[in-house]
DNA sequence: CTAATATGCAAGTATTCACTTGCAGCAAGG
DNA sequence: CCTTGCTGCAAGTGAATACTTGCATATTAG
């Protein structure tokens, strides 16, 4: 991957983030990887082609693999605190917008794989940190799958709403969010009697 | 509204779901509502327009409002459940799918004002039911504004997740999902000892 | 120095799309 | 019967877009 066609990638999935997958066009790249709109062509097979490319990148997915949710420190409340903050600061607004871009009609069957693997290494990790925990003796027996996708949807959910309608909705801020929502889980798994 | 302009609204509605904005023409909306394309021209100004009346029809937007969520029976366990699932109900799949057609960058601006009347129905009605709840001496002092927003976050987040990824992302159904995230959300709010 | 490679530039092609226009038929109401 | 309003039909318009081509120039590698 040259430097040249590295620039026509990140031009191309900026612009995704603002206007989407088919109002960008191959001028608009051009102009703002500052190439001539041939080289585009001469790196790429087709349009379609720089995108799929793009989202195979690490960093056009935010970085989010299962090793980012590896420093844990086996207190629930705190980790559970990390789980949803490390998800939050790199799923940011921004990366919603391009998330929506990419599931685009004309690309979506090549990009969703790609775009699965975020909630994926969320998940997978929280199963897997669930189950420890529970033989450490520090939660009770759950369903750790939904358990989990309760609060990564919950997580998810959050920055998909305020990327879409801002403060409009809610003047809930992020921090307290975070907050709010770990002391309920914690809550809700902790044992009673 | 005569009937041939509904045609129009409804076809190109159902276009929205299947393809998105930009990739549904104005031929594929003549052909689905069977009508001559030119009569589209005549019943509404732009293809942008049609999009924009049809969002403000109630039906269009799942049928979701306030009112569905008011048979409750102040049991916590039973009323949450209603809430997830009045809105899960109505807020498939298609029309996940439908609402991610409305934001296409065109129309976005137009469209989510109508899109957000959705989930403010949900968190408006909730945040009074907690605060009835809390009334009656049923539940602890919560920030609840909070507390609805985990709550939709969660719901919207499922909807959502499945919608884009099926059942690879997770074989967790409806039913399970809904009854193990109202456990734990009852669970984590009452009040412990 | 020479040959290969990368890129710019300018012009072009074929297609698609939202939207328009002029005319004709038809049904309903007065 | 006659007007009015709705709709179809056929043809068209102008703009935009993905992608191509031929040639010139600059940089780099051997």
């Amino acid at each position: 991957m040259d430097e040249t066609a590295q620039r026509i990638i990140d031009a191309t999935m900026e612009l995704l983030k603002e206007k989407g997958y088919v109002a960008t066009t191959t001028k608009d790249i051009a102009k703002k990887a500052h190439v001539n709109e041939c080289t585009i062509f001469r790196k790429f097979k087709s349009k379609k082609d720089i995108v799929v490319l793009g989202i195979e990148q690490n960093k056009w997915r935010g970085n989010v693999s299962s090793e980012i949710f590896n420093n844990v420190t086996w207190d629930l409340q705190a980790d559970l605190t990390m789980y949803m903050r490390s998800y939050l600061e790199r799923i940011t607004a921004d990366f919603v917008k391009l998330s929506i871009g990419l599931r685009a009609p004309q690309i979506n069957e090549y990009t969703i794989p790609y775009i699965m693997k975020i909630p994926e290494a969320f998940l997978k990790s929280l199963v897997r940190y669930f189950e420890a925990m529970h033989e450490k003796g520090k939660i009770g027996k759950f369903d750790y799958e939904s358990l989990a996708m309760t609060i990564f949807s919950a997580t998810f959910g959050f920055t998909f709403l305020t990327a879409s309608f801002g403060d409009q909705l809610t003047k809930v801020t992020q921090q307290e969010y975070i907050e709010k929502s770990v002391a309920l889980f914690v809550n809700g798994i902790s044992i009673k009697d």
